[in-house]
DNA sequence: ATCATTGCAAAAGATTTGCAAGGTC
DNA sequence: GACCTTGCAAATCTTTTGCAATGAT
C-alpha cells in the first residue's frame, strides 16, 4: 500500500520524534527505545501500513535467526494507539483491519482503493469538504471529521490481465 | 442505530422474501425456516444493525428461559453474507465491527455518524456522486462504489449534557 | 433418498490485557 | 527507588469452519 502521487506537505515546527516526545511528556510517559524505533521506522517513508507490517518488520522472529527485530506485538499495538492519540497517525478500517497513515505535517485527503491490487491512492478535494460541511449544517450536525473511500479498479489493474493482491504479497 | 428521517423508497417488483427466494433457487440453495425468519425480522423495520443485535434478538439464550430465539450464531453470520451477496443488504464497517442496512429497494445514500449516541443519520447527495466520478475520471479509476461517513455530534447530543452510547443500550 | 443446512464446539484473525521482569527518570 | 514499559501468555471480540445430526425437495 504505497501512495502513488504526492500531495504537498505542510510546514511543521517539530519532527515527528520531537512532537511525540512532547506528547509523551505531557502525559507523564517515557520515551523508550521501542517507541523511538517505531516512530523512526514509521516516518522514514510515507505509505499506508497496518500493524502486521510493523510486526513483520520489527518483531523478533523465533523461527529464523534474523533477530533484527526489537518490538513485541503488544508494544506495536500500544504505540500505534498512542501515535493516533498524539495526532501523528491517522487510523481507518479497510476490510476489517486497521490501516494507518501519516497525519502530522500531512494534508487532509481521501482515498481511492483498488480492490484488485489493494493499493490506496490519495486525492484532495476542497469541494468535498464544502459539501460535507453543507450537509452537516443542514442537519445541525457538528462535524469532527469524515472518511471517504472510493472503491474500484485502478488504471494499471484494469489494463493488466491479472494481479496479485498486495495483502498476499506482504505475508 | 435508527434512521431519523426517511429517504424516498424505490419501486421494486418483489418483496425481500421473494427476491431472496429467487437468489437461493438460482444457487441451488434452500429456503429454510431460519433464513425466512431472518429476512422477515430484518425487513420488518428499517434501521442499521449488526450481527450481535440479530443474535441477541433471535438466538436461544441458555441462561434465561426466554427461549423465543431460533437462529444460531453461525447461521446468522452465514445468512447475512448471503443477503449481501443477494443484494438485499449492504455491509460496512464502523469501529471495527460490521454494520448492515437495507439495500434492496432503498436508494443509495451516505451517513453522518454521531460519536456520542452512536446513531447513524442518512443523507443523499447527487453532488457527491458527481464529485466522486470526477475524481475517478481524473485518475483513470473505474469506480464500483464508495463509502462516506461524516463523524461528529448530532444536534440532540450537542444539546444534552450527557447521553449513553447506543451500543451499551443494546447489550 | 439425496444433498443442503443447522447448531455446536472449536478455530481463526485482530487487538487488548494481567502480570512479573526490566528500563527510565 | 518509584513508577512506567516491555514481553509473554492468555484473554477478548468478531467472524468463520469442521462435522455430525437434522431438514428440505
Amino acid at each position: 500500500m504505497n501512495q502513488d502521487f504526492s500531495l504537498g506537505s505542510v510546514e511543521v515546527a517539530l519532527t515527528p520524534q520531537e512532537r511525540f516526545e512532547e506528547f509523551l511528556q505531557s502525559r507523564g510517559k517515557r520515551n523508550t527505545q521501542e517507541r523511538k524505533l517505531l516512530v523512526t521506522h514509521i516516518f522514514s517513508h510515507h505509505d499506508h501500513f497496518d500493524a502486521n507490517q510493523l510486526i513483520d518488520e520489527l518483531t523478533v522472529r523465533k523461527d529464523t535467526d534474523k533477530a533484527f527485530g526489537r518490538v513485541s506485538r503488544p508494544t506495536v499495538y500500544r504505540t500505534l494507539n498512542e501515535l493516533v492519540e498524539a495526532g501523528l497517525l491517522r487510523k481507518f478500517e479497510l476490510d476489517g483491519r486497521a490501516v494507518y497513515e501519516h497525519d502530522y505535517g500531512y494534508p487532509e485527503h481521501d482515498h481511492l482503493h483498488c480492490t484488485k491490487c489493494n493499493r490506496l491512492f490519495e486525492f484532495q478535494s476542497e469541494e468535498l469538504l464544502a459539501l460535507r460541511d453543507a450537509v452537516a449544517r443542514e442537519q445541525r450536525f457538528r462535524v469532527t471529521g469524515h472518511r471517504l473511500i472510493i472503491s474500484g479498479v485502478c488504471d494499471e489493474c484494469a489494463s493488466a490481465k491479472r494481479r496479485m493482491k498486495r495483502k498476499v504479497d506482504l505475508i
